[in-house]
DNA sequence: TTGTAAGCGTTATCAT
DNA sequence: ATGATAACGCTTACAA
């Protein structure tokens, strides 16, 4: 298992290091045969540059950290996905580490991918972090990160964000619509600054078209389905079942579904629901789920974007993307006449 | 944002770098009270040992490659987050690539990780890879490989498998002792080995109960949602429905059975559904969903243990660990009387 | 217990 | 166009 190196292939060619250094990296001169020859050569030997071994002696790691709350939810897993395809592409390896939902955990996975000398960081912050002081304090000292979603539009940093505020007023706006009188919020955690937008544009929604304060109110959930499940036990419980729900998420819409269809509600009829964050069991479940669906792709190409910027320059502006979204209507919304 | 160096430490402390490496590394002889000092004078200069020196040093990367098809799904998900628990918990980071079920992209994934150093690598081999005779070759060659999953018991490597043939025989048992008399199995693909192993399975316990051939029937189908609606479209067009479903896993049992709503049948009363590598959704759909969950954290740990023996010692034998499951029998699969 | 120095496999500067 | 060699930051014999 002895790694073929270098210096082997120079002293079988009876050629320098430095002509095999340079056939692998075509920035220096060097004659077109003699390349083609020690190329050939290095292919028969099964020589391949040692990544480690250029790493050291550039000072850079061509690694990406990457940090996501989890990877269990499409969502993440997309954005995982896109920006290993778009980091590959520039010739970096990205490294992934999930939080788990967990403020200290994020916080070590942060030192470890620093101290494993990423060239930079992209981190999708966990629930609750109020407190990115130590993140800021690397990207002052001139360490790219670029934060993407549930981060707040004031943080001094690149970042990459939904426009939640924006979807939710139309996801609410259009249960207003379709003539649903008593519409409640089902709306993950108040610390969670997506959450909180996502708050404000129902707030919004219901303030335009003047909807009575006694019809509409606001739950604090959490994210997952059998919190959804819950909420809607709860308020079976207290006899308070709207005529629609708006939800922070799909997962939570479909654990609230999945209750209220056991006891005997029907959906849409008695109840309409409208999730967020589509994913693709929206098209599966009966009825089919409205949502608002949000560019992963598009949002973790971005990101990438402006993080090799940062890397590449470490002067550049910094940089907010806000991104837009998609309402898609389907029958868990839609009133028959 | 020069990084402070090994040297920088030595200096300041007029002390020499192995001292400091020492320092760092608790299995040589140092003195009590110059390692406290070393650590912490370090701790204050923002010292910290620069990995990619250490690697190269050492000869080896301290990372794990591991190669999963997809990670859109839960399944892989869970595997790869079990993974990288284990191996951070035992000082390794994990590279991880998805090869997006595509058999040359995956054989570039284990390249550009071998390549990459990794000092091992878990491969959950693609659909249709039946040419692993690359990794095999490295293997021999004493490169730490284990396969996870979708592979022949046959292959001389060690593996991590899940008894496909056992509890596709029982949960297709237990739709006979249901009492559904007729009964089609989605199969997903042919040549993936553990679509094979399924249908195995089913045939064995159509065989055992004596279930007459004009009763049941394997249909090859894909492993996606939109593959199980597909397949149902055909079958209702060919006023073919049978009693019951057995799936080759929860997207296709899924997939079909809101087609079967769409077109007003009920489920389980007019047609049963039985699905396999159970998803959270089975729990979340109505009705809940049957199915064979795998225990995806023990078998991504199992692989894990055997990696890092095969790593630690070359001369390790070979072991192929065949993981039992659970079969959840919901309201999916129950006959009312 | 501590220090010296060679070595890990590259790149990059400076000669030639 | 090519070669010699220092440097990257660390580990680890070996010497002291």
């Amino acid at each position: 298992m002895k790694h073929v190196t270098i210096k082997d292939v120079a002293k079988r060619l009876n050629v320098s290091v430095s002509s095999v250094s340079r056939a692998f990296n075509d920035k220096y001169d060097i004659k077109k045969e003699t390349k083609e020859l020690i190329l050939k050569t290095a292919e028969e030997m099964g020589y391949f540059p040692n990544p480690i071994a250029k790493k050291l002696s550039q000072n850079r790691s061509l690694n990406i950290g990457v940090i996501v709350p989890e990877f269990i939810n499409e969502y993440y897993s997309e954005m995982v996905i896109a920006l290993q395809e778009f980091f590959i592409s520039k010739g970096y390896q990205v490294l992934v580490m999930q939080s788990n939902e967990n403020v200290e955990q994020e916080l070590k996975n942060v030192k470890t991918l620093i101290h494993s000398m990423t060239d930079g960081l992209i981190i999708a912050p966990t629930v609750g972090n109020n407190n990115m002081s130590y993140y800021l304090q690397h990207h002052r000292e001139g360490y790219p990160i670029v934060f993407l979603n549930r981060v707040e539009e004031s943080i001094p940093a690149s970042k990459v964000i939904f426009n939640n505020v924006k979807w939710s007023f139309f996801a609410t706006e259009h249960l207003i619509r379709q003539n649903y009188k008593k519409i409640y919020h089902l709306a993950g955690y108040k610390d969670l600054c997506v959450s909180e937008e996502r708050i404000q544009g129902f707030k919004k929604a219901m303030r335009k078209h003047k909807v009575p304060i006694e019809n509409y109110k606001i739950i604090e959930t959490g994210l997952l389905a059998k919190e959804g499940m819950e909420i809607i036990e709860d308020l079976i419980f207290n006899h308070d079942i709207p005529d629609a729900f708006f939800c922070v998420n799909d997962m939570i819409a479909l654990g609230a579904i999945k209750k209220l269809k056991d006891n005997g509600y029907r959906v849409p009829e008695d109840v309409a629901f409208v999730g967020f964050t589509e994913t693709s069991m929206a098209e599966l479940v009966t009825p089919q789920l409205s949502s608002v669906k949000q560019p992963t792709y598009e949002m973790a190409k971005k990101a990438g974007e402006l993080l090799i910027e940062r890397i590449e320059n470490s002067e550049a502006e910094i940089e907010t993307v806000i991104i837009n979204g998609e309402l898609n209507i389907r029958k868990s919304s839609i009133k028959e006449k």
